[in-house]
Order: structure tokens, then C-alpha cells, then sequence
RNA sequence: GCUCCCUUCGUCUAGAGGCCUAGGACAUAGCCCUCUCAAGGCUGUAACACGGGUUCGAAUCCCGUAGGGAGCGCCA
């Protein structure tokens, strides 16, 4: 049998990086067993389910590079396969009709809580002391839960976790309207497509034992389970939209790499000794969920940034130039050739963290002229400094070969003759050409801007 | 309330009874390098939740306690 596993996201909130790390996991699982990687949506809550939360899940996988191999399943037209399973249940009498109302529900949960028990469904239609068909009313399908005994979850990270079946109430697996509910739809759709290896949130330990006894009623073997803990925000508290919970394509926005993004969530509850940068290759030749801790973790933003960095110094430079791409026609900067691009990635990977910051240091190697930082001038460009940039001026206007390496000596040369410093000349020098006090390697930074855009721009504060 | 799960530096983790004076990484502090900003290098601060056992020996095994989380829905 290949190995299977799946995603199985409902569209109900936008995809966060609680979700893409399951993704993750079940994604690194099949691909280094050489099996296949299911999506399924499900979206079988009609109410809150939105098309919205659909294509971000979409394109948020899409972007991160987890392409699935079949798929994407909708459980909401699937609602013919389910309702054949039922009657198929209802014949061979594993489930059974209940005709209690909402109201009598919630009195009996309440009666239970006042007593301090587990609220739960107590079987009446199950033996006959329900309602009944008389009452005229809609009636829901329960799954009748083996009343003895106790059910075993197999579990890859936690190990053996038992449960006792008298804990365990008749579920409601179909509504009155006749839609299935979530915990039937998985067991049918995990049996149907042949996922091998269910890999979810430890959210999900609790509703395991019912799933594991549908499925045995079913007549089929059950998958093996690995429940990986949930992502906390940085402040150990559960994720929130203040931090983390946001849509996975917030990251694309804020100039994170696909690739880095994934090496930060892997190592949240797996390691591989003290290795902390892994490849896609590396990951999915390592990653085993067997590894994966039990604990839940914090998300912490700063590691994440400086992986990010670590990437985009460790990454081809052309690999990186789309990206920086669509950050830069975000800043409105569309005439970028790939060459340029990719020189400017050189010269600002080291100083930048994302991509949009790295765009966002890198406006001034477009565009003609440069808007001078007030204070930087005023410090700077001295009566002094316009001196020695005067002579520098007349000089790169005759450098033979307008080379990062031919202006680095170039500069030397001339503050040694004018007997100053490095950084006397080179400091004016940049807040001349960018405008600012920042920038890369002053050599560096002219050979990227070429020389007429140099020459015009030291012109223009020479004047 | 009941059931289930979890617990090593601030954070992510290494650690499967002696290799632990508990290692690495992010963050943080200091120093070095230096044309700016970075990147990089070196050094420092900092943890086995608590209490009992088991054992010659426990971060590692067992039992409690405390704390945190999840589930208990005609939500997924």
C-alpha cells in the first residue's frame, strides 16, 4: 500500500502557520516515503465556510510549494458518497435514528454539568426510551459507540493513548437536514482515498477513539495516527491574529521566503541534532514524524526573520530574483533588469531580513536622481567633503573600466593622496549617491548604479 | 466538572541511566573586524516545574503534586 497522507483544512478561518506545519509534516511524510500527498477541503460547514479562506488555502500552498498529488477533494460534493455509506450503516443497524429535540439536548447536558459529569449524550432513542417517530420531528443519525471496553489510539508521537468507551457518547453523524458531520466525513474520505498515515493536531486526540470505532464498524483497518502539537504565539498563549494567525499569504507580503518559512516551522517540535538551516532536500530526507516532540511551541518571530536571512544568503541569487521582483512592482519600481536584480540581491542579502526590506533599501539604485536625507547632508557634504568629491568626481568620469573592484582602488587612491581617511571620503560619497548614510560597499553600490547615474548624481550635489 | 494530552535556558531544541561542570540556535550583553549598515568571529548571562521513590548512579524509569493545553456541539 503507498503511503498516503492528506491535508484536510476546513475553510472556515484563513490558513495560518498552525495549519501549514500539519501541512508540512504530512507533506515531508509522503514525499520521503515516496507516497502521496491528498488535499481535501472541508467544508461541510455550509454556515462558515468561505470562498475567501478556500483560495488562500489554495494559493497559500501553492506559493509555499506543497503540491499535492490528488486533489483538491471538496467534501461538500462528496454528500452522495456519504449518504450511501449511512444507509449502508442504517441496514446493517450500526447506527440509529434519534428523535430528541435541541431543547431536551441542552436540558440533559445541563443536568449533567449541575451533577459535575461529562456532559454527553445518555443513548435514550439508542434503547428505545427516546422520542420515537411519533414525535413528527426530523430525526439525526448517532453512531452506536461500543458501550464496554476501551479503544486504543495508536499514536506515532504520543504513543499508546486509551480511552474508555463508557467515556465515549453516540455521536450524531448525520443532521436532521441529512448533511454528515465532520467526524463521519473524515472516517469515510480517509478510508475512500487510502490515506495511510493521519497527521492533524493533537487537537484532534480527543475525537480519535470515535473515529477509530466508525471506521471498525465500517469494516476497515485503521491508518496510523500522529497527533503533532499546536503552535503557540510568542507569548505561550494560543495563536491569535496578533500575532501568527494570520493568513500564510501575509508572509509572501512580508518578504519571507517560501523555503525559509518551512525550515523555521519544521524545527517547531523536530530537530535533527543542532542542525538548524535545512534545504526542501533536507527536509524531506530527514524528517521522520516519529521524531516530532509532544510539546506545543511558541512562535518566535525573530528566529524566523533570521532564517529568512540565512536563506537569502545561502540561496542562488537568480532564485531569489522573482521575488524580489514582486516586492519591488509593489513599491511601484517595474524597470528592473535580471542582472541588476540579481547584483542587488548580492550586495543587500546580508542586510536585509525579508525581501521587502531589502526592496525597500534598494529605491535608490532606481530612478534618476535621489532625494537627500536632510541630517546626512548637513554632516556629510561639507565645504570639505564637496572638495575631495569634486576630485573624486573628475576622476571615476575617466576610470577606464567602471568595475566594482576598479572603484574600490580608485577611492583608496584618492583619499590616500588627499590624505584622508576611508570612510572622509566614502561616507559623502554615499549620502551623495543614495541619499542616505546606508548602503552597501560604497564600490559596490557605484558599479550597480553605473556611471552616468553616478556622475549625475554627484553632479547634481556638486552643482 | 469529567476525560485525554503536555512540562530542559526568555524562545526553539539536543539529551533514549553514567559521555551532563546539561550541548547548539534565536534573542540579549561585551569585544574583534570595518567606508556606513550589516554579515561574520570570539566571549558572557541564562534551563532539567516540584516532591517522593527505583538504582551504585536519574534531565533520562515509576508514582504523586502543581501548572499549562485540548475535548466534552445537529462546528471542523
Amino acid at each position: 500500500m503507498t503511503t498516503t497522507t492528506r491535508f484536510a483544512p476546513s475553510p472556515t478561518g484563513l490558513l495560518h502557520i498552525g495549519g501549514v506545519r500539519t501541512a508540512l509534516f504530512s507533506w515531508l511524510y509522503a514525499r520521503r516515503h515516496g507516497g502521496k500527498f491528498i488535499l481535501r477541503i472541508e467544508d461541510t460547514d455550509l454556515e462558515r465556510s468561505t470562498p475567501e479562506a478556500v483560495r488562500v488555502i489554495l494559493e497559500g500552498m501553492e506559493w509555499l510549494g506543497l503540491a499535492h498529488d490528488e486533489g483538491p477533494h471538496y467534501q461538500t460534493q462528496r454528500f452522495g458518497r456519504y449518504k450511501e455509506v449511512l444507509a449502508q450503516m442504517l441496514a446493517a443497524g450500526t447506527v440509529y435514528h434519534c428523535y430528541c429535540s435541541k431543547d431536551e439536548l441542552d436540558a440533559m447536558r445541563g443536568a449533567q454539568q449541575a451533577q459535575k459529569l461529562k456532559p454527553r449524550y445518555d443513548g435514550r432513542c439508542r434503547h428505545g426510551r427516546g422520542p420515537g417517530a411519533e414525535s413528527g420531528r426530523a430525526p439525526v443519525v448517532r453512531f452506536k459507540n461500543p458501550e464496554e471496553g476501551a479503544t486504543v489510539v495508536r499514536d506515532v508521537v504520543h504513543g499508546d493513548v486509551v480511552f474508555q468507551n463508557s467515556e465515549l457518547d453516540d455521536l450524531i453523524i448525520a443532521r436532521s437536514d441529512g448533511t454528515p458531520t465532520y467526524n463521519f466525513c473524515v472516517v469515510v474520505d480517509d478510508a475512500d482515498m487510502g490515506v495511510t498515515h493521519v497527521i492533524r493536531g493533537d487537537d484532534h486526540l480527543n475525537n480519535t477513539p470515535r473515529q477509530l470505532n466508525m471506521l471498525l464498524a465500517l469494516g476497515h483497518e485503521p491508518p496510523v495516527y500522529a497527533h503533532v502539537p499546536m503552535i503557540l504565539g510568542p507569548d505561550g498563549a494560543k495563536l491569535s491574529k496578533r500575532h501568527g494567525a494570520v493568513s500564510v499569504l501575509q508572509y509572501q507580503e512580508e518578504g519571507y521566503l517560501p523555503d525559509a518559512l518551512l525550515n523555521y516551522l519544521v524545527r517547531l517540535g523536530w530537530s535533527h541534532g543542532d542542525q538548524e538551516i535545512f534545504s526542501r532536500d533536507e527536509m524531506v530526507k530527514l524528517f521522520d514524524i516519529k521524531d516530532v516532540n509532544k510539546a506545543a511551541s511558541a512562535f518566535n518571530p525573530d528566529k524566523l526573520l533570521w532564517l529568512n536571512q540565512q536563506h537569502m544568503m545561502r540561496a542562488e541569487p537568480v532564485t531569489i530574483v522573482p521575488h524580489l521582483r514582486w516586492q519591488l512592482v509593489h513599491l511601484g519600481i517595474e524597470a528592473a533588469d535580471d542582472g541588476v536584480l540579481e547584483a542587488i540581491i548580492i550586495a543587500q542579502r546580508e542586510r536585509a531580513k525579508t525581501l521587502k526590506e531589502m526592496a525597500e533599501n534598494s529605491r535608490f539604485f532606481f530612478g534618476e536622481g535621489v532625494t537627500l536625507d536632510d541630517k546626512a547632508a548637513q554632516k556629510h557634504l561639507t565645504a570639505e567633503s564637496r572638495q575631495a568629491l569634486q576630485q573624486l568626481a573628475s576622476r571615476l568620469r575617466m576610470l577606464p573600466e567602471w568595475t566594482a573592484a576598479s572603484i574600490h582602488e580608485l577611492v583608496q587612491a584618492v583619499a590616500a593622496e588627499l590624505t584622508l581617511s576611508l570612510g572622509k571620503l566614502a561616507q559623502p560619497l554615499r549620502v551623495a549617491v543614495t541619499g542616505g548614510t546606508v548602503s552597501p560597499p560604497i564600490d559596490q553600490t557605484l558599479a550597480i548604479l553605473g556611471r552616468e547615474r553616478t556622475m549625475n548624481r554627484l553632479l547634481a550635489v556638486l552643482g
